[in-house]
DNA sequence: AACTAAATTAGAATAATTCTAAAAGAGGGA
DNA sequence: TCCCTCTTTTAGAATTATTCTAATTTAGTT
């Protein structure tokens, strides 16, 4: 059943498997859109907001899912995180798209000998606009 | 006489010239501290914070500045954008280091190929450790 | 089954940011 | 220089995404 491996990624995590944390997690997995909490609640509404954002916070601290809070909606978007990879922001309707396209290896290594620090991740997102439109 | 800059700036821009917006933009000019609404206003405490804030959305939609509102105070951050840069954020002190050492032409390409779209800009933040700290 | 630390929850609280609508100022033209 | 008009500034109120509180439930273990 595809629950084991939603508990197999919690426990080695660290975190105890509930319902909610199996429910937000498998939203997260099986959805491309970049939710809010707010938009996660809409969906699966049986849990209640407070556990929404705990279980993302968790989620988030342990390295399961990343935060993208660079839309001008001011809402915080979370984004399942099972590989590296970049994003790249259509301007003119907001959507977010996934890519990994791109060896992040140069850019830590510039990063490391200008700052001297152990490189640990990266947030990168590149901002585009559809090329028909004027302007 | 340095004013002459600022209002070159911002005329350059269609923004009138107000000393508020020359204060603000002289701030973020000289300062390195990517700071927030706040921390400009306690330094420019003539200016109301509801300037402050109108002020930094301008300078931002016209391309002046820019934000990071990755770190984890729940603030967002200003930065003067006169050139293109990348950040480097120290997680165990939340400093955020301009860097300008990487090209960005091959992720552009890479990020067109993926999307199709006209690429008009980017955001990267790398994350580090001091390379002394346990783990 | 019982135990206990951890997780969930409803609702209140917080605080960064936005909004309102009234007063002041910038810049252009006469 | 003096208007004129549109823009900007402002104090304070409003908004709202997120966090907090403290009581209840549950997961995982013995
Ligand atoms: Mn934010
Ligand atoms: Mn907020
Ligand atoms: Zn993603
Ligand atoms: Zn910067």
């Amino acid at each position: 059943m595809a629950d084991k491996t939603l508990r197999d990624i919690l426990q080695a995590h660290g975190l105890k498997s509930t319902f909610q944390r199996l429910s937000i997690l498998e939203y997260l997995m099986t959805h491309e859109t970049h939710p809010t909490a707010e938009m996660i609640h809409d969906d699966l509404s049986d849990i209640s907001l407070a556990t929404i954002y705990n279980t993302l916070d968790k989620l988030v601290d342990v390295g399961i899912i990343i935060v993208i809070d660079t839309l001008k909606d001011d809402k915080r978007h979370y984004d399942y995180y099972g590989e590296p990879h970049y994003h790249i922001i259509n301007s003119n309707t907001n959507e977010i798209i996934d890519a990994d396209n791109f060896d992040v290896a140069p850019l830590f290594e510039a990063a490391r000998q200008v700052s001297g620090l152990n490189i640990t991740g990266f947030h990168i997102e590149i901002y585009g606009v559809d090329p028909d439109q004027a302007k």
